[in-house]
DNA sequence: ACAAAAGTGTTAGGCCTACACCCATGA
DNA sequence: TCATGGGTGTAGGCCTAACACTTTTGT
């Protein structure tokens, strides 16, 4: 037991969890809750933070003891503190979203209850988190005008179509194919492969990768993508 | 006493409170610590949240317990985990942002220990309020693209030389005149007071309000200020 | 053969930047 | 009278948005 003079909210992390394919476009990794409250409701993979970790720590713990990723970029976005936003007791939760490679990861999930849900397609979720993710979907439609978010979410190796659904699907608008290749190319951190010799027209598209070195050098003098 | 199964963190909130004159530009709010740790030092207004409010309700009544202000507008922008940011016991605190007229209110100020310091002259802080202010300086700069910030800052009536100078002081940089006042004259939230007649040219310049109605249309439709 | 998908280039308009002149005020 | 400060307009360049045609693949 740990008493205090004064009274104490519990404190929690949560992960916003953002994937990407082509088929199913724009989704987040959920859990199903085996315990109280929500038993049996999908919810953020998260929980209690420990009184040696601050919250990014605790979070990427989190992340991975529930569903096995390894994040590599998180960031908090928000800190949601409403009173009885949890049944129990009184409890903050911290939130962090994350940026990941559907396919990439995901090989040795043992008793991982973590299932991908499209963001157009996702159920009631337990607590506030159905408020959480929709701030997360704002802050993410933010972040995409300054960071080159396919960084995080495509494979090393995609294509300008790909690209484009990607931006399309976190924007929920349609780019016109010419004027968002050109504005990518601009950029140049988009480094052709080669893998495809002609480079005339053919239905086959040519592969990317990205060119990271030049990305760093963008961050440093700041840039921004006009949509 | 307040006994928990497991150890919790205290929770706090601080209020990073800007203000703007045309002498010491840029500002912020801080109070005198009358107490351990830090006794003397300066620091965020801000204090311990009670378990019937929320974060930002918790903020809004430290600040005026602290200050006497009432804030318009504050929002969020980070909480701050670290295992070992202040020495009494774990405290995380939630950190919020907020833009007022300096000169508006303070009048009826009693206990009042806080004192306006210009950002570029701020003493060494309590706790890690100092990481606290330089991140809520990058937040500020970034908002400043996306939201009239001089709503809250500037008196209600301004010149056009003394918006400029603001956005010059928050965003470090030196604009042209004529580009900045076409810029904002283009967005149209500038209403001309009349107070002065002849539109012609003279030393005294032109006065003006905000025109929030056409301002709100715009957050509407999204709006953006390059720079 | 035909529909679907990928690649490319041109043009008009708008915004950004750089820059010069006029006028009134106050020392 | 002269320096200072405020107001305004113009020209060039870049970026954006709208738009059409060619080629290839797969059915």
């Amino acid at each position: 037991m740990y008493t205090y003079q004064y009274p104490h909210p519990a404190v929690t992390t949560d992960c916003v969890i953002f994937g990407y394919d082509i088929c199913e476009g724009l989704s987040v990794l959920l859990v199903e809750r085996g315990v109280e409250p929500f038993k049996g409701c999908w919810a953020f993979p998260g929980g209690f933070l420990k009184m040696d970790e601050d919250a990014e720590t605790g979070a990427r713990r989190e992340l991975m003891e529930e569903t096995g990723f390894e994040a590599v970029s998180i960031f908090q976005f928000g800190t949601f503190s409403e009173v009885n936003r949890d049944p129990r007791e009184r409890v903050i939760t911290i939130a962090y979203m994350a940026l990941v490679q559907k396919d990439s990861v995901k090989g040795g999930d043992d008793a991982s209850d973590a299932r991908w849900f499209p963001v157009k397609d996702v159920p009631p979720l337990a607590f506030d988190h159905d408020r959480i993710l929709r701030i997360a979907l704002e802050r993410l439609k933010e972040q995409i005008h300054f960071h080159p978010v396919g960084f995080d979410l495509l494979p090393e190796v995609f294509t300008l179509p790909q690209l484009q659904a990607l931006y399309e699907a976190i924007l929920g608008v349609r780019f016109d194919r010419r004027n968002f290749a050109s504005k990518m190319q601009k950029l140049g951190i988009l480094q052709p492969t080669g893998d495809r010799p002609s480079h005339l027209a053919t239905r086959i598209p040519q592969t990317y990768r990205f060119n990271i070195e030049r990305y760093n050098e963008l961050k440093n003098s700041g840039f921004r993508l006009e949509f």
